[in-house]
This record gives structure tokens, sequence and C-alpha cells, in this order.
DNA sequence: CTGAAAGCGCTAACAC
DNA sequence: GTGTTAGCGCTTTCAG
């Protein structure tokens, strides 16, 4: 940067005000700075930047993997989001690893990263003590862990599964199966999906059958839809509606049914979770539940960004913290039977 | 860091020492830095380690899009690959934009990052000067540019395409499509699977039939596949197989012929490429080309850790660059009728 | 093995 | 508007 400012006959500062923007500097002495910029290829060091600053512009997405649709497409919708705000994102794919996420969490507080977006899969309601003492933006999504203080964006899963099982109750479906109950009893999204699944069935009067619940510890996968799938229908049990918690394991118990023979949705109905893009591509397409990914992602970012700015003014902190239920929406497709008119 | 050497009663080079870990500290200093260290919740400040140090451990990873299931898989494996070498990885999605290829090429200039993993998408040969120019190890993914002073890390786009089509004609099948042409002339993996696919027909004496070559020029998605498939049909051309230049192609096709009640594989036969995961989940399974997705990321990891290394030393640099071809495999599923043993 | 001092490259204060 | 000075928090000489 000195050898630019020698170039241009100015002083660093005045490189720095050019570069930066933040203080205005004459349209002449601008173009020689940006000249000798341009002449001797100068890039500016981010790093000596965002140590004087104490900012970086950098924040995390902690997710337990971009194999899996979801996260992948969410993950596209945050760094898009992020993007539009002038952010970065460093992604920290935490594998459903207890010691991944509570490394991911130690990462802004060493001022690499200005705030963090975290989906948890491993730490539950028990760390909650962890998320509240941290001393960065941080903002939670999903409703694995719920914290009074602490900003949460996600959709709410009991009503989107309650909606799920209702279109095949409606469709005069009493054998349904559900795909993706976690033997571990804090696990978020897998019990409240479960919950919703049970209180539609109560509803209509009709209780839990334990063989039709197929469990998918080992995460949920395709291949875990299938083998979940396999082991309800072995039990012997009759099946002719099945709610899988996300649409991977819609995807993995289809392809086991229509291996067995089984049509869909005439023998058996299909509904998922998610609306990844495979939803609509898949044989037959698959009736799911949109979770809004895309107001999930903005929100987000939004909040983070929000807590951000606040850091800046301290005179205005204290907004209290956010909880943002992203809407649901049911897309049907032709793993259900179309509704009478 | 100076008030866990005062709480410690040591200098803060003694801190220093202790938490790189670079230079022995005797047992008893130690403890009584991490105490401290643990007292007082110290956490380091990596910024200004990396403007000390020159060196931020982060690597950069530009791909198109996270949602294609081939670079979500393909970003899961760099990471793991890059944590294994405690690299921290940031990831630049350029969304098949010149403008954002261009401004992800600039990132390491800046010094946050070490070096980059680039697939490029939208630039092509004739930009191969910019990629020459660069002052950073670069390691290029596929066969969409190349330079002779650049790393590669790719595969055999033409032979796995080849093999494809071969699959398709040992079974007999004469009328095969082909989807994901693009109408642009440099665009790397289309034109070369186009050419595996073009010399495989010759080989049996066989012409390209215009109207058997689907296009794709918004993506590799399932929808354009889908879209391709439907103007391939809709010419009245008849079809017996198809080779898709990617999964996300094959099985939006797959859906679109089945939807039209033909039968996989009897009446036309699919072969993919990619063996994302949904091939093995798709109704019926598909046949597709594994391009060695993980051996891909590992080797593209390790070559920019050895350049890193490289310039440590600069007295051992002038490794000549490295290109490397993963190994393809043919896997076949349900979507191609069984071989006749 | 440990301590003191210098400086990585930039920007916030403050003067002019 | 622009220049001068100091310092962000660490690691790296170089002594001891």
């Amino acid at each position: 940067m000195a050898d630019v400012a020698r170039r241009a006959g100015v002083s660093t500062k005045t490189v720095s005000n050019v570069l930066s923007g933040n203080v205005p500097v004459s349209g002449a002495t601008r173009e020689r700075v940006l000249g000798a910029v341009d002449d001797l290829g100068y890039e500016i060091n981010v790093t000596a930047r965002i140590l004087r600053r104490g900012r970086s512009g950098l924040i995390g997405l902690a997710v337990p993997e971009l194999g899996q649709p979801y996260f992948g497409e969410l993950a596209d919708e945050v760094l898009a989001a992020a993007r539009r705000h002038g952010l970065h994102v460093l992604i920290e794919p935490t594998g459903f690893a207890r010691e991944h996420e509570l490394a991911a969490l130690r990462v802004p507080r060493r001022r690499l990263l200005d705030g963090l977006i975290f989906s948890p899969a491993a730490l539950d309601q028990g760390d909650v003590a962890v998320l509240e003492g941290l001393d960065y933006p941080l903002v939670l999504l999903g409703e694995q862990i719920f914290s009074p203080r602490v900003d949460h964006v996600t959709m709410h899963n009991v009503d989107g599964a309650r909606t799920a099982t209702d279109l095949l109750l409606d469709a005069g479906r009493r054998h349904i199966a559900a795909l993706g109950i976690l033997s571990a009893p804090t696990a978020g999204a897998s019990r409240l999906r479960f919950q919703g699944y049970r209180e539609a069935l109560a509803a209509r009067g009709i209780g839990v059958d334990e063989r039709l619940l197929g469990r998918a510890d080992e995460g949920w996968h395709r291949a875990n839809g299938a083998r979940a799938m396999a082991s309800v229908l072995d039990s012997g049990v009759a099946v002719d509606g099945v709610v899988a918690f996300n649409d991977a394991l819609a995807i993995g118990a289809m392809h086991e049914l229509q291996v067995r023979g089984h049509a869909i949705p005439r023998d058996v109905a299909v509904v998922g979770f998610d609306d990844i893009e495979d939803a609509r591509f898949s044989v037959p397409s698959l009736t799911t539940i949109d979770p809004g990914r895309r107001e999930v992602a903005q929100v987000a970012v939004d909040v983070l960004r929000r807590r951000l700015d606040e850091r800046e003014t301290p005179h205005l902190t204290g907004t209290p913290p956010v909880r943002h239920l992203a809407a649901l929406r049911l897309v049907e497709r032709d793993s259900t039977p179309p509704r009478r008119a």
C-alpha cells in the first residue's frame, strides 16, 4: 500500500480511504490512486484489514453435511443471501458429531468469523448453556435446541408432519408408517415430526402401531429410508401410507416399495418433508412439505447481520431474541392420490 | 495474550510458544500457561496470527453450485480431506457466472486464502492466461481449461462417455440419445462426453442423428434432463437408449420417459455419469459412471498442500505441474439390461 | 528454554 | 480532503 501511495503521490491513508470508500476522496486523487493500484496490480491484504477493523465480513455456517440435498440447497441459499449483504461464508460441516459441533462454536471466538449460523444435530437441549454463554452473534436453525436468549429461525415441524399425515388420512389410509424415528430421545426434528404424526392419528382416534415405526439412527439418507421401509414391511404389518421425515428417506422408501411390487400411490401413498429438487423428479414425483428453505436462509442471514450492526453501535443493542417460524407449504405430487374435488 | 502471560508469570512469547507448539516449552511452564488460558477463557486471535505468519490455513473451493448433488458431495469430500491436513475451506459458489469465477480467483491474492481449488464452468480455454498469471497455488478440477503450467485433477471424460455408450451398444441398442449437449462450443465436460459418445458410435459404424441430441443449456439439472428428453421424444425419432452427461439429467429423463409410459430398461435403457447418491435410489436405480469423486478431492487437496509446503521452502520449489486422472468405474444398476453371461 | 523489542499491513484518531 | 501517528494481537528475530 505504501508503494501505491508513493506512486500516486499521496499518503497511505488516502489510498486506504479510496479503497474502503468510507471517507470521501476528491475525484482527481481517486483516479490517481486507482491508476497506481492498477499499474502495480495491488490487492489489499484482507487479513490486516480484519485485524485492524475487528470485523471480518465472514460468517460461519455449521451444518451436518452438504451431500445431503437439504443442506446443500440450504447452503446455496445462505451463500446467496450473504453475498447480497457483502458477507462471505465459511462452511463447517459437523458430520453429526458432537465434538465437531463444539469445535465449530469456538471458531468465531477466535475472531476470524463475525458470527455463526448453526444447525445443530448432535448437541441438544442439555447443551443450551454453551450456546447462551457465547460472546458473538449466533443464529440457531431448527428446533433441536431452544433458548429464550438466542435467535432462532426454524419451521413448524409438528404442523408440517401433522399436515402430511392428515393428507394420507383424508385419502382413507389407516395403516400409515412413519420413517425417521431416532432412538435418541432428544433429537429435535425427529421427535417433533413424530409428534405431528401422532397428533394427526390421535385426532381420528387411531393409536400408534409400533410395527409401523421405521427407525433411521444412521442418518436420514436414502439408504436408511430403504432399510427402514424394508423392516416395516418385513414385520408383516399392513401398510397403505408412509410419512417420511425427510425426502431422502421417502425416496429410499419408494425405491424399496417399488422393488417389492407395491404401486405408489395405489397400494401405498408416500409423503416426504423438505421439498428437495429430487422430489420433483423421483418416480413417482413426491408429495412433500416445503419448509421454506429460502426464507429460512434469508431470515437467518438477516438476523445475524442485524446483530452484527448492533455490535457496532453498542448503545442500540438489546433487541430481544428473534424466533422466526418460516411458512410451510404442502406440495402435492404423484406419490399421493389426487384429492376428491 | 498479555493477560495470560501475566497470570502465568511468563512472557507473551512463552504463551505463544505453548499455543503454537512450534517451540518446545518445559512441562511446568506449559501447565501454568494452559491453566491461565483456561482460567481466563482465552482464545487466540486467528487474524493476528495469520497476518504475522503470512499463511492462513484456509483454502478456497470454487464450484458452481452446492445444490447440485455432484458438487455438494464433492465439497464434503474436499472438506474432509482438508480437515485431515488441518486446513479449513472457504466455499465460493460461482453460479456458472464468469464474473463470479473471476472474483473467486482474486480472493487468494488478498491473502486470506493460501490457495484455491477451482472447478471452472464459465471460464474457458481463452482465459488460460488469467490462470497462468496467478501468484498463488491453484488446482484446477475438470477438463474445462487446460494449461501445462497449472496443476490439474480430473477424470477421463471421453473414456467415461464411451464406456457408457458401449454398454448400450453391447445391449443391442442402436437409437441412443445423448443428453446434455451445450450450444457453447467451448464447454469442457459436455464436449468431451459428447466426443466419447460419438467415438463409441463411430466404432460400430453408426453416425450421429441430430434428432437424438438433447440440449441442456440452462444447466445439468433434473428439470433440464426431463425437458431435453421430452424434446427428443417429441421429434418423433425412435429411442431405445439414453446416455445422459450427468445423473441429474438422467434422473430427469427417466422421469419423463416413465410418465410417457416407456419402460426402463426394456423400451429405453439409461446411463448417467457421476454416481451421485440419488443414482442408487432412483426408480429404477441408475447405471452410471463413478468418476472417482473422493479420489479427485483427496488428490486435489494433497497437490495443493504440497504446493503450500513448497512455498515455505523456496529452494525446493519447481516440481512440475501435476496432471492427475482419477480412475473411472462403470456401476451397473437396473436402468440398463443385465449383461449376457 | 525464556524474555524484550520489532513489525506483519492496514485503518481510526486526530491534526492540518 | 489529506497527512501523521499509533496500534490491532500475534510471532519472530536476537539476546540471555
